[in-house]
DNA sequence: GCCAGTGATTGCACTTGGTGTAATGACTTC
DNA sequence: GAAGTCATTACACCAAGTGCAATCACTGGC
């Protein structure tokens, strides 16, 4: 309250405050009340930016998400579409995910910390694969494919990331490319 | 091993009232109180069967679970994973999913109408995908196969389950064999 | 400089989900 | 009939989340 109450960035203040308190005690025994105390914020506002506890923890999903489609849009028309879905999760992974860097170990165990946030995350996965299919569908791919497909090139990239969480200095696109034969393997016979 | 204290049935009392007052007024303008009011029970009787409002609509879930792996356990040992997988998950979904009958759908519009019921669902299978991963594990599977086996094998089954709810009078078996072909033909081409 | 307007922030009261703890009730066993 | 067990209950409590009205900071017009 001695400060002005008018900083400009409260959402990102939020966020920060959020990781910084969950990275110290742990996600349950942080209150919302606490974040919003460090960052110079009430309770009442924290909800004004946020839907509830969790989200503040995957509010660059949507940006994510936006990126895909525009890589899906501008992939190969020629491509099947697993292939254009797989190019477009690369695309998007190598310019958005970097910038996490070491971030996103602390945060990938923080979520496996806690199940509601593993729900959180499980859902805005869905919803990612549920927009690629239907940016798929727009090739004029049919609807079981195209569910299959998003399924598939989802999982190959999260498995993709977890790869390179465990070792950055691989390329990510890389790892993509290996996990997808993984999976191919696995599905259509050795 | 006392059989009957009070009322016996108190956790299938409470799913029940939880049910048919989902069904009045949908999930979200449910409170606990009412469910376990309805039961002739209380709201801490609730917590003390449910560790929360959503688990009274997945409680079975375990013991699907469960059948899945007993099967999965006694398949051919010459299937690939991903068939194991599929054989197991057809074989459980066929005696255990055949008494949901009718209020399947009623069930999945339910959860389709909530999001905190869609996080649930999807953690639930996540939790079911591990299981039989795991259970692929002791077939001297390597890891990265049992991974994308399973989620393949659970991907299936879903597909399969919605074109059953759909139309009840097809063969399970055979909805989820004709789901397994799309996914091979979707991820391994035309 | 004064005044209205806009939008972010806040205070407050309230509902609901969920938990810890101690007490009560019903039923079994000795 | 006394002791013991276990489900149920009462009660108090915290945290998440919402609706609503009141502020606050800053903008622009005058």
């Amino acid at each position: 309250m001695a400060m002005a109450r008018w900083e400009p960035n409260a959402q990102q203040r939020l966020q920060q405050a959020a990781g910084a308190l969950f990275a110290e005690r742990g996600y349950a025994d942080v209150t919302v009340a606490d974040i919003a105390e460090r960052a110079g914020l009430t309770k009442r506002t924290f909800f004004n930016h946020f839907p509830d506890k969790r989200e503040v923890l995957f509010a660059d999903a949507a940006a994510f998400e936006a990126a895909v489609l525009k890589h899906l849009a501008a992939a190969d028309p020629a491509l099947a579409p697993l292939d254009a879905a797989v190019e477009a999760l690369a695309g998007a992974g190598l310019s958005d995910l970097a910038k996490y860097g070491e971030y996103a170990a602390t945060r990938r165990d923080l979520i496996a910390s806690s199940t509601e946030l593993q729900e959180r995350d499980l859902i805005k996965t869905a919803a990612l694969t549920a927009a690629i299919a239907a940016g798929l569908l727009e090739r004029e791919a049919p609807p079981r494919t195209t569910a299959f497909a998003s399924k598939a090139a989802v999982a190959v990239f999260i498995a993709a990331c977890d790869d390179w969480i465990d070792s950055p200095r691989a390329n990510l696109a890389t790892l993509i490319y290996q996990e997808l034969a993984e999976l191919r393997r696995a599905v259509c016979g050795a």
